[in-house]
DNA sequence: GCGGTTCATGCTCAGATGAGCAGGGCGGAT
DNA sequence: ATCCGCCCTGCTCATCTGAGCATGAACCGC
């Protein structure tokens, strides 16, 4: 008898979605009450039978959210949907455009927004409207000052979040990662610099996104690292980089050495912050998606349906 | 503001379907009414950003038949969900079990069945219930002895049909194709086969399934075709085989001379039939259920979705 | 400017649906 | 054999939802 109440449960639902049936007519038609058939409804849904998806590139996972606030304390989550999607630009194209929404919404609106840089965080200045605040202050960071080629995108990204929201920014003179130690210790005694990354911890949030340990990485292609280096990181236990420091599944430093060679606020000084917002999407960044929020370096998180359901259910 | 509805229509969907939230509160939360939400989730409806599917193996999609009827004038259609499916041997399974209770829930019972065999027609008899009817005759509609190996699955698959439904089988003794037309001449002025083919001119339904004009076919298997013979039939337009009778896209016999040397029911008896039901699955059977279909070979179809949409939208 | 048209809006009302409850059958324990 | 408790069923009632309608704003051509 099971096993017909199943079936029917099946017949019942496929008469009531997709017919448009009244429960009182797939009553009628399968000899039940109208209330058996409600019955046999909530149980098609309950065994997950039903499977009700939202196809819009701007459509949101809400239970997934859900879920990543109650169960990884979250203070919020944006889960955009990955349905009917083929390639990973496009996934990270929706999250950028959610993060961007975000922000737009969000309040109170911070006065000083520290900001990383990198593909995603390009991508969310370019989806962001004119107008988006009136007056907010934008800070960098994490160095960013390109090596060789691309000079200027991660200045570009700053300063086009600070014009369209009607503010100014301020830039971090300096690059990511440096050769050698004292150079770095020598740049940050700099006045200027040391002023930036006083205002960079003074910031009321921040956004940043979070890269993946391989050689597609911005730091190999700004030539802050080579592809060795990602294999060396690699080998020690790195999943990515989060302003500029690789982390391992724990979001501990993996190389020690390396990240006191990094200009910018350190991961700490992130995990202490009230509002702290990452934008991570693409498979390629499902690891150091999950690191950064088990270890509480966001309060915070924009991503996509797939890298979610990684950080819930592994 | 075109836009703005659009969103708001999204947020609208993810709230009503993802959080269980009454359209009311929905109008709390985004500052609607409640008939503004109503209208929001019915474009979102028509727009066809919701989609609503059902994941069962026994799940059937209602629409997708009642097209079939409509727009290809088939008396009835049976279209098995193919959500969820890796296989192909999945589909043919699913399709088989609703052969099987299609068959079972047959009013009027049929008083003799006309069956043809194949791999598919021995599924759906395995998948049939001991005692789906109380007497039945079958009957065999084309030659099914087999050249070589597996002999008598052709037999046995009228024999397990007509044994699970409390009747007998009456076997066509003859192979499928013969080499020479005098042989086949022969074969039908024999009285016993002459008697078999009468009896089944006269079933009042037919079951059957078609072939697929590919090397894989039961007629290379067993032995009475060539794999360059069915190259050869591809040639000419073959798209697959109805009892044995290669047929074009348009469902015209494709080999007249192969054809003659072919024992069983004509495809022109086949049409005339009152219930002429077709079994027929998976990607490589596109092109021969759309000329089972268009030619009207058949008055009821039980497929799967894909074939059925591509029947449908080509 | 003006009349006409279109369209979105908020409403009434009836139909559809879900929550919760009483009655009764069934199986297991004593 | 009898009692007890569980679960399934069909019910009442309150809520939710969709159809259809009147209103008024915006738009268009004259």
């Amino acid at each position: 008898m099971v096993e017909t109440d199943e079936l029917l449960s099946i017949r019942a639902a496929e008469l009531y979605y997709e017919e448009n049936k009244t429960q009182d007519e797939i009553g009628q038609a399968l000899h039940l009450t109208r209330w058996k058939v409600g019955r046999l409804l909530s149980q098609a849904k309950a065994k997950g039978y039903i499977r009700i998806e939202i196809v819009h590139p701007r459509a949101r996972r809400l239970p997934i959210e859900r879920r990543l606030r109650e169960e990884r304390g979250l203070d919020d989550a944006i889960v955009v949907s990955s349905a009917g999607v083929d390639s990973a630009d496009e996934v990270q194209v929706r999250t950028a455009q959610a993060a961007a929404d975000y922000l737009t919404a969000l309040r109170p609106v911070p006065r000083t927004l520290g900001v990383s840089w990198g593909r995603t965080l390009h991508l969310v200045a370019g989806h962001l409207r004119q107008g988006w605040a009136s007056g907010v202050g934008v800070v960098q960071i994490n160095g960013g000052v390109s090596l060789n080629r691309r000079a200027g995108t991660a200045a570009a990204t700053a300063v086009a979040i600070a014009q369209k929201g009607a503010g100014h920014a301020t830039l971090l003179p300096s690059p990511a990662i440096l050769e050698r130690i004292e150079t770095k210790r020598a740049i940050e005694s700099d006045r200027v610099v040391a002023g930036v990354i006083e205002q960079a911890r003074s910031a009321s949030a921040y956004l940043f996104s979070a890269g993946a340990a391989d050689h597609g990485s911005v730091h190999v292609e700004s030539g802050y690292l080579a592809a060795s280096d990602v294999d060396e990181l690699v080998r020690k236990g790195a999943v990515g980089d989060v302003v500029g420091r690789y982390i391992d599944p724990d979001g501990n430093i993996v190389d020690p050495a390396l990240d006191a060679r990094t200009v910018g606020l350190t991961l700490d000084e992130l995990r202490n912050a009230d509002h702290a917002i990452a934008v991570i999407a693409g498979r390629s960044k499902h690891a150091v998606a999950d690191a950064v929020v088990r270890s509480g370096l966001c309060t915070v998180l924009v991503t996509d349906e797939e890298t979610a359901l990684h950080i819930l259910d592994g």
